[in-house]
RNA sequence: GGGCUCGUAGCUCAGUUGGUUAGAGCGCGUCCCUGAUAAGGACGAGGUCGAUAGUUCGAGUCUAUCCGGGCCCA
């Protein structure tokens, strides 16, 4: 017997039921013991930084992910259910440090590298645990005891046979490159990890002028005069490292008078260029900020500003200048430093005696001067530009941004430090080189973690050379890309991405295993036991740790070239090698080659894609390609982002972010997994409380009426799901219709998810909703309500059809929305048959071919609605409400389709619209009064004085039929009782059109009907019956009465009209409301209602 | 500068292989219904489908160019 259903329901008191119950009759092992040995369905997990809470924006994708995995489980697939947890990397060193109090690598290296890694490793631990705890409240069904860490023994040692692999393959090396560099992490910024901290910020920019040395060798500047080049930069601390200038050869040059009536030189096009006019008008423009001044401006301002003349760039070439810190002990050090160039030092190369002009093809005149300072050790073009011009590299900074030895008064400053940039200024102005400050907002990067300004800084790390970037290009196309603009996006990705940088001077993270000599040999150690053969030291040391910092640092092995005793390099690994390795290292590559083989490559991967194609993807398929030369996933599901109700970015800073916990105890988890499958995944997704009232409303609590609905009634009249199924052809055609339907969304709803997309069957289920709800159930309740009798088969056909609708409905949401599903099943199934699986989702997933379909009742039902929508439309437009009983509603059809729904669903027409005839015919546009009248315009002309006899004898004739001839464009003959006779031509006659008196029409497009909308007194009576029926019913509800109580109403009224209404209509009135006894008499505190304009006073009472 | 992507109602978005009158939700307005009821429903206003040109019998949909937004790369 089904369990009375409340509603409105506590969903979300409902969910914590469900999952106790899931957990007390091991659900979850129970559906894996079902699938094992099945067809496998492999899905592969990107691993989840365990490094704080899981936000909502996690739950978009975990969600997906639960989904595609339940619905493969229901069509019987085996499954892996490994959840992945990314542990190693900075971002996790960044929170221990910040728990820790600790502002520097100092602090670390202080406090003990064992220490802090151990609790890295515990900092993973723990929050790995708050996310499984967090999953399993989702819903999310994984094996929660197999989830894989990153930071396993097995998952490192994979990397080590990657990199080995690389290495024989000559891939890996050693190189000097400028990269962002944060002075506070200490560590250099990937390509990658560069993208997320670019912030528009104003920062002090000069003006310099560099004395001209001479105008290339050998030409003197003439004595008395001085010439300058202008320069222009945003950090002034890299001028101390200044080596050379560039120009581009065809850019135009000014020679110019200006302040001081020395010469300057720059570009043309910067004179007059409006710097930054764009950024200046947008709204991240700094308020205190001035706009900036043109050069022209600038010069006028000091003095004056006179062209002389304009040379070509290629003019200026080799032009040699004075540095703006040749002072400096560094700029006089032969060969550069802290690298010192051999080659240079023998020639006595000094940065101070280098600085020319060079030339560079990205110069451009605009911002700037045209003239652009290039230090080598602290940008990226410039240290390119060395190379190719042979200049030597300064490179000032340490790795804390510190000034190193050899800048004399700069030496163990921050560069940073804003003091420090005045002094700078203020040195600059003291050698009169300064020509002009100014404040300049522009994109800088940030450190993503810290949020500290980044330095470019010149240092030595380790790459992996994509010179085989072909090979891995290669098999994006053996992927399918969801969205398909991903693989374009990979494509891109791979053709310009740079060599892969995976070392990094930090703590917690991959041990990279190569070995650098003193000789210059280097070696990379593939794997575990490879270590432990070639161990002379310190083997005993690490054996028994993980293979981590400090412990891996005590093994050393000899050199194969020289001999010596050879440390590991200290860097660690870029966290994407921790990732990408994933389908190598969690899935028995190495131990198990057969189980490798049935689960890779995995049937799907599903992540967000922002950022993952330069990151995680790219890394598997790098990684994959190396080691077996494929894609290790055949599909790739990319959803977008988690934004706030309006769109904007969730940030905990802006306090629109909105925590798992809270949304999922506020908004309960199958209304947030509902919001994530209904989206287009490919579209940012406006997640909030308001949208989730949205969908509660619309979706669950219409599912949820519909089965308390029946749930209900079925349990009053005792139904049996077990009872033989009435016949499909002896049920009602609403019956065929529904089933039909369902059948439809059926068949979208396996072909929707085994492709991947929620999105279109979760829209259709919605109207599917609106349609059982609103039509299906609405139309049917009275077939529900009616009282047993001996042949209930119409009865029963009812029960069968809903009750099949609402578990086949329950079952194709399970994977969407696990436990209010549940909650369902358990009661519309299990507690009739407990022999049926244990949990919903152990059922299968229901095939459209299970149930009948019939495509002509469909049609009809279509036509049907059409007619009921368009008639509700009439009567609102005429203020005539539904309970008001009207006379009779024509439709006009000349299809066969129409008149045989109409036909068939009579019945539900004229009781959805309180009409009590539905007339059909062909010829409703016959039913218009037609009135002819002479067209006098026309006539005129033609019959001067016979027009009054003209028009006589037109109101004599039979309208229709002259208006017949006269649009079948006829001559029409008028004959006169005098004798008289005119032809007249169509134009002659003018037809009008009217629809009688009483008669409502909507006219074409769509179907045409017409409502008689003329309202008898019997008519107004009933009407009056119904309201009363309906107050009745209200205060029924009011007192809180069972549906099946019965009770007597007394009433009092003063309108004869009521009096009589209820005199005439006692008998519906009564059998509506389950009133055994309605009687006139004394109502005292009864309560005062208005219907109709009349009062009346109803008093009700139970039985 | 190059690549990708988007542009449909006030807002958020659907719109299948080109095919009658371009849809939904929210908001707004006017009502209705109520034995699913702390809900629900109907109707209405609101659109030059970013612009222009082209292909076609027919373009929101395909092509080209331009304009505007976003992402990525340089």
């Amino acid at each position: 017997m089904f369990e009375k259903v409340k509603s409105p329901c506590d969903f979300i008191a409902a969910e914590h039921q469900v999952l106790k119950f899931w957990q007390e009759t091991d659900a979850f092992e129970k559906l894996r013991a079902k699938n094992r040995g099945k067809e496998p369905w492999s899905f592969l997990d990107g691993p989840i930084t365990a490094n704080n809470p899981m936000g909502v924006h996690h739950a978009w994708g975990r969600t997906l992910k639960d989904v595609f995995q339940r619905y493969f489980a229901m069509t019987g697939h085996e499954l892996r259910y490994q959840n992945g947890f990314d542990c190693q990397g900075l971002w996790v060193e960044v929170e221990v440090e910040k728990e820790l109090g600790f502002t520097s690598k100092k602090d670390i290296e202080a406090y003990g590298l064992d220490r802090f890694v151990e609790k890295c490793k515990q900092r993973v631990r723990k929050f790995s645990q708050v996310q499984t705890d967090q999953s399993v409240r989702m819903g999310y069904w994984m094996d929660w005891s197999d989830s894989y860490f990153t930071m396993s023994d097995e998952n490192n040692y994979t990397i080590w046979a990657f990199l080995k692999k690389c290495h024989d393959r000559n891939l890996i090396y050693k190189g000097t490159d400028v990269m962002p560099w944060c002075p506070r992490c200490g560590v250099g910024l990937s390509q990658m990890e560069m993208h997320e901290g670019y912030k528009f910020i104003p920062h002090r920019a000069v003006f310099i002028r560099l004395p001209l040395r001479n105008l290339g060798p050998g030409k003197q500047i003439p004595t008395g005069q001085k010439h300058y080049l202008l320069v222009w930069t945003t950090t002034s601390w890299t001028l101390t490292a200044n080596v050379a200038c560039a120009v581009a050869k065809d850019l135009t040059y000014l020679k110019v008078r200006g302040p001081d009536d020395a010469i300057y030189y720059f570009a043309e096009g910067c004179l007059d260029y409006q710097r930054l006019t764009e950024d200046f008008k947008s709204k991240d423009w700094p308020s205190n900020v001035p706009k900036l001044s043109t050069i022209k401006h600038i010069f006028e301002q000091q003095g004056r500003c006179e062209i002389l003349a304009k040379l070509k760039g290629s003019e200026l070439l080799g032009w040699e200048y004075d540095g703006p810190f040749d002072e400096l002990p560094a700029q006089q050090k032969p060969g550069g430093l802290p690298f010192i160039d051999k080659s240079f030092a023998e020639k006595g190369a000094t940065a101070a005696n280098t600085h020319r002009i060079i030339h560079w093809d990205s110069v451009q005149a605009g911002e700037g001067s045209g003239i652009v300072h290039i230090a080598p050790g602290c940008g990226r073009e410039d240290h390119q530009l060395a190379v190719e011009h042979s200049l030597p590299c300064l490179a000032p900074l340490d790795e804390s941004g510190i000034y190193i030895e050899g800048f004399d008064w700069l030496t163990g400053r921050d560069a940073a430090d804003h003091q420090l940039t005045t002094e700078i200024i203020e040195n600059l102005k003291a050698k009169g080189m300064m020509v002009e400050l100014e404040r300049y907002p522009h994109r800088y990067p940030h450190c993503w973690r810290c949020n500290t300004e980044l330095l470019y800084r010149l240092v030595d790390e380790w790459f992996i050379s994509m010179s085989w970037r072909d090979e891995i290009m290669k098999v994006v196309d053996d992927v399918r890309w969801i969205p398909s603009y991903g693989r374009d996006r990979e494509m891109d990705w791979l053709a310009n991405m740079r060599d892969w940088m995976i070392s990094k001077k930090r703590y917690w993270g991959l041990a990279l295993p190569i070995f650098e000599c003193t000789c210059g040999h280097f070696e990379v150690v593939g794997s575990r036991q490879e270590l432990q053969d070639r161990a002379v030291d310190g083997w005993k040391e690490f054996d028994g740790n993980s293979p981590h910092r400090p412990w891996i640092d005590a093994v050393k092995i000899r050199c194969e070239k020289c001999g010596q005793t050879v440390s590991r390099i200290p860097d660690v690994g870029n966290p994407w090698l921790d990732a990408g390795i994933v389908p190598y290292s969690t899935v028995k590559y190495h131990s198990d080659r057969d189980y490798w083989s049935k689960w890779i490559p995995a049937d799907l991967v599903l992540e967000c894609f922002p950022g993952q194609f330069r990151n995680w993807f790219y890394a598997l398929l790098a990684m994959s390609v190396m080691m077996e030369g494929k894609a290790p996933f055949k599909t790739l599901l990319g959803h977008a982002l988690v934004r706030d109700e309006q769109g904007q970015e969730m940030h905990k800073s802006l306090g629109n972010s909105i925590a798992f916990e809270e949304a999922a105890e506020k908004m309960g988890v199958d209304v947030m997994r509902w919001s994530f499958c209904r989206q287009n995944p490919s579209t940012n997704l406006n997640f909030g409380y308001q949208a989730g009232n949205q969908i509660r409303n619309k979706v669950f609590n219409t599912f949820w009426n519909v089965y308390t609905f029946f749930a209900n009634y079925a349990r009053l009249d005792g139904f049996d799901p077990a009872t033989a199924p009435v016949p499909i052809d002896k049920r009602q055609d609403i019956d065929r219709w529904l089933l039909s339907r369902l059948h439809d969304l059926t068949a979208l709803a396996n072909r929707c998810l085994a492709d991947f997309d929620t999105f279109t069957f979760l829209r259709r289920a919605e109207v599917f909703f609106e349609d059982l709800s609103n039509w299906y159930v609405r139309r049917n309740r009275r077939r529900f309500w009616r009282p047993r009798s001996s042949d209930d088969t119409d009865k029963l056909a009812a029960y069968q059809t809903l009750y099949q609708t609402l578990t086949t409905l329950a079952k194709l949401l399970a994977p969407i929305t696990p436990f209010v599903c549940e909650t369902m099943y358990q009661n519309l199934v299990r507690s009739f048959d407990s022999s049926a699986p244990a949990s919903i989702h152990h059922c299968n997933y229901p095939r459209p071919q299970d149930i009948p379909h019939d495509d002509t009742v469909c049609h009809e039902m279509d036509a049907a609605i059409a007619v009921v929508s368009r008639a509700l439309s009439l009567r609102e437009k005429h203020s005539l409400r539904v309970r008001q009983p009207l006379k009779e509603l024509i439709v006009n059809s000349d299809d066969q389709r129409t008149a045989r729904a109409l036909s068939n669903f009579r019945d539900h027409i004229l009781d959805e619209l309180n009409v009590k005839t539905l007339t059909v015919t062909s010829d409703l546009a016959q039913r218009q009064k037609l009135s002819i009248k002479a067209n006098f315009k026309t006539l005129g002309p033609k019959y001067h004085q016979d027009l009054k006899a003209i028009s006589a004898c037109l109101a004599q004739a039979d309208p229709a039929a002259i208006a017949a001839g006269a649009e079948a464009g006829q001559q029409i003959t008028l004959a006169a009782d005098a004798g008289q006779s005119w032809t007249l031509t169509p134009e002659d006659i003018l037809i009008e059109k009217s629809w009688p008196e009483g008669l409502a029409v909507a006219e074409p497009p769509g179907p045409m009907i017409a409502l008689d909308i003329q309202i008898t007194p019997e008519l107004f009576r009933e009407g009056l019956a119904r309201d009363l029926v309906r107050h009745i019913q209200q205060i029924r509800k009011e007192i809180d009465l069972e549906i099946q109580d019965h009770i007597t109403v007394t009433y009092a009224t003063d309108s004869p009209e009521v009096s009589r209404a209820v005199a005439e209509h006692g008998q519906y009135i009564c059998s509506e409301t389950l009133c055994d006894n309605l009687t006139p008499g004394p109502t005292d505190d009864g309560k005062a209602i208005t219907i109709a304009g009349q009062s009346v006073t109803l008093k009700v009472g139970r039985v």
